[in-house]
DNA sequence: GTGGTCTAGACCACC
DNA sequence: GTGGTCTAGACCACA
């Protein structure tokens, strides 16, 4: 048991994206695809870790990303939510 | 002091072996006894640079001699580890 | 001794603004001051740690703030350097 | 004890005393008997919010009650810890 | 409850 | 040495 892998995966010597970055994508894809629309509430921070299974800095750097490209907003004390207009 | 064989005793390093081998080679001995018992974590790379008075790239490079053993396995954000099962 | 403010300052309730803004404040006034000139290495991000008296975590978030801005742009392994066109 | 009082036998929380201010006297009683001593780290919040049954803005309720009488004091990213000196 | 700020570390990739 | 990524928490402001 307890290897020290990180994502468990099957491949022999990936190139490691970073975690935030494959969330960042993730949800980069939800949007685009209409999963989360505009003005729809982004799962909290903390869902989120428990989604992808990191602590709250790495999903905030993926937010952090999203919103660097304007396809979400935060809320303080309610949330994020999916930008309206579009470029 | 010096006759032909030069493990010398208390100068600081042999100018012969490579620092990182004997840095290896003590973790490995340390491993063998028990003092790093499996699970265990290791010093972090910046404990083990002034507790043997060197550079951080000739740490690592001993501790990839045991990762490549597979004695120890590293954990990102976490530290290393000693290998819970004995090949 | 030991009390629990933060800035150790005499003021009464300030409106304290955030470590990272005050740290991002300092250094765009070095930057507009031409202490840091177009070219010019900034400090490594643990010397900020040192000299604002906080993490990493904390200097990177003001390091950000500038990035954003395009005034100082990291180069991998070497150090973050004062960027040399103005916008 | 309990004479006039109700503080009754099992039932969970008494339906007079606000429940932060029997959090904030069950704080106080443990840093007068020195369980939790000058210095000494709280439990976090959200444990607070654990041990007691109740949400985070109870437990601070209490926690502000006692940090009016600077018996407790905030560090950020830290925790709260039992005031050094005594008024 | 939410997001915002912060601590105190770790290992990783690169020079 | 540098910056880059990440862990595992904490308290803070706001609703």
């Amino acid at each position: 048991m307890g290897r020290f892998v990180r994502d468990g995966g099957t491949e022999e010597h990936s190139p490691v994206r970073p975690v935030y970055q494959r969330i960042a994508a993730d949800l980069r894809a939800q949007i685009s695809a209409g999963v989360l629309a505009p003005g729809a509430t982004l799962p909290s921070e903390r869902d989120l870790c428990e989604r992808y299974g990191c602590v709250r800095f790495t999903v905030r750097q993926a937010l952090a990303a999203l919103e660097a490209d304007d396809l979400v907003g935060p809320v303080q004390g309610k949330g994020r939510f999916v930008t309206s207009r579009r470029p």
